[in-house]
DNA sequence: TATGAATGAGGTTTCATTCAT
DNA sequence: CATGAATGAAACCTCATTCAT
């Protein structure tokens, strides 16, 4: 993982391995900067701002990673490989449908309070940072979230759980979009626990909005 | 209309007035714009990549055009200037609250299809773009989306066309953000048409995804 | 005199003679540019503004003059000629040194009243200017006006009407910096007249701001 | 001294504050631009060229300065800092208005002498700059000078210092273009010195070019 | 680790001027 | 005479990155 190739054949060791424990300095640096790529787009961002908001030069934060891209690339990997694995072990337990799925949109909503910024630099810029070579596996990743959402829906219609007339494709971008925007507008501080808020769109998703006593 | 009350326009005529019918080369560098802000982001989307598409060099487009900003408020202005009148026209028009969510949902499809470029935009870059002056009106006219949709929630909570445990807030913020982000991937040359999605999004806004036997 | 050079070997027309009775429009041009370099500043004015505050496009400007600097030109052109003309009556007058050097001064301010935006430009820009091939001729003009003050003080000084004392070099740019720079502060709307104003500073200069008891 | 209280110097560090030190590269590229400025005109003058005079890229200026009018401020403001506490050192003292007449006088010349490139630049530009919000101090640095002066005129003319008849208004113009403009034909590599032309100055106003035994 | 000076490519914008219609 | 579209050079400025100290 984070291969960190190099183009610069410098003989700086910027940029330390995947596993890494890495010093305190360089998390901290990692979540300013994911802070205000979350808040101003990546590109918006300035090495510079980063750098002052750290309280140092922005030269001086080439001690510490290889490019601005390196940053974003670690904050999105992080993000990233934690809901894969925690899609991974949702999918291990082998539950029903509707369970499953109840508790994917959990994990989601988990990770859009955990990761936010990473979440909103995902939602914002995936698009654009995948015509990057070095951003290339974005592009995996979200293929793979879409096998493990479209999985379970599919099984679900089939086992009678969903509507048998349910457009998978459709049903999937609807909760993915569903899911990731509310990172636009989530707030850690706000009246809603987002365990709250994954639970009524648990029961939005699935009962729709509609009064049930009208069928 | 576009009052294009522009404070910058020290003494340049390049931008004529609103109801300008505007000469037919306008819109043509309007819609390539568009395009470009649409794929890559308006950051960047560079002025020479604008003329150059047009076959033109990046100094002339500034005889048709203030400023690049200038070109994406025009792009933005139209697109929410006919939601706006879309959503009225269907408030006017009275109906039961679902049956008016449901003519809003299709409203809203239709934006997407219509003004695909714009709303791309305005999806991806609003939160951005409210920091610049120019841009103050983009926060209202979310404030005035607001306000239609709650309106109409409340009003079917109400009157027991909705679950009486609905959250306004949060079940508007899940339509805007459904019917929005749809842009993303919402293809006019796909197999689904713009109204079939948005009948199928009625369907699971309004009663869900689940079987409606289980109940 | 104006030989309008025209290195583009076009076949319009656009310049006229000198001696050219010239349209109307020109002259009306001709005052709407001058009174933009005066407030502006030449470089900072722009064809645009010149063809704006006209009511034209900038494009049609060219019809009318060659360039911007021909327009400049023409009006630098007419105040030197004026003014040169209007100093070699006095000097063929032929009074004594005190009455010359009065009247010099009287005839300075009436070209600062007559001719203000040129007198305007050329005080704030002849420096400038003359480093453009086009403009070599203000060097020449600044030397004959020289010539004519510095003859009558020199003058004045030897039939004892002036101090022996006197240093002619200093006295006259002395004086040519006060009656110029009056362009920037005289309004023909202002309290003084032009005449008021020329026979304090004549005054100033002769006799000083001391008290006369004094000595 | 020299707040610079940029308001565009948004989260850029590139100015320090004001009692720095500075590095000398600072001071050295403030000489080098001060100097062009002086002699092109503040406009005419490129970034390019100050950066090539001081054998580095444009781009590289960007490191000191925010901005090219953020170099022309402090060019600026160090002589309108400097003169102005030197204006109120003579008035501190508190001679009779002729005496204090002569010395406001000498210090000007000095101001001129030291500030050499700075007086260019405000006698050329003050006008068309004060037209640009982050200048508008210029216009109370000229409202103080001018206040300095007028009071020591009226003061002498009441004490009989000076003529009953003197324009005070007018006679402050006539000084203060006399002394600043001076700065267009000043060279300190000239033939009299700037205290002698101060004297020289001194003695043409108080007493006037006119030979003493003709009263 | 950090600084501070510099690079160099590229961005948006300005503007005098041209010219077919 | 005037328009309106375009040119093309050059302006100011930005910013990721490098590197000697």
């Amino acid at each position: 993982m984070k291969p960190v190739s190099t183009k610069h054949s410098s003989g700086r060791a910027a940029s330390r391995g995947a596993g890494d424990t890495g010093s305190d300095r360089r998390a901290e640096l990692l979540a300013i900067a994911a802070e205000l790529f979350a808040a101003r787009g990546v590109r918006a961002t300035t090495v510079r701002e980063i750098a002052e908001s750290a309280g140092i030069l922005s030269g001086s934060l080439y001690h510490h990673f290889e490019s601005k891209n390196a940053m974003v690339d670690e904050i999105l990997r992080e993000f990233l490989d934690h809901q894969r694995r925690s899609y991974d072990e949702v999918l291990r337990e082998g539950a029903d449908a509707r369970t499953t799925i109840a508790e994917l949109i959990r994990r989601s909503f988990r990770g859009v309070h955990r990761y936010r910024a990473a979440v909103t630099i995902f939602q914002n810029e995936a698009n654009h940072l995948a015509g990057i070579e070095r951003f290339d596996y974005l592009r995996q990743a979200s293929r793979d979230f879409e096998r493990v959402w479209k999985r379970v829906l599919t099984d679900g219609r089939s086992t009678g759980a969903f509507r048998a007339d349910l457009n998978i494709t459709l049903a999937y971008r609807f909760i993915r979009d569903g899911v990731w925007t509310a990172v636009h507008w989530y707030s850690p501080r706000g009246r809603l626990t987002i365990n709250a808020i994954a639970e009524q769109y648990i029961a939005i998703l699935c009962d729709g909005i509609a009064a049930p006593e009208r069928r």
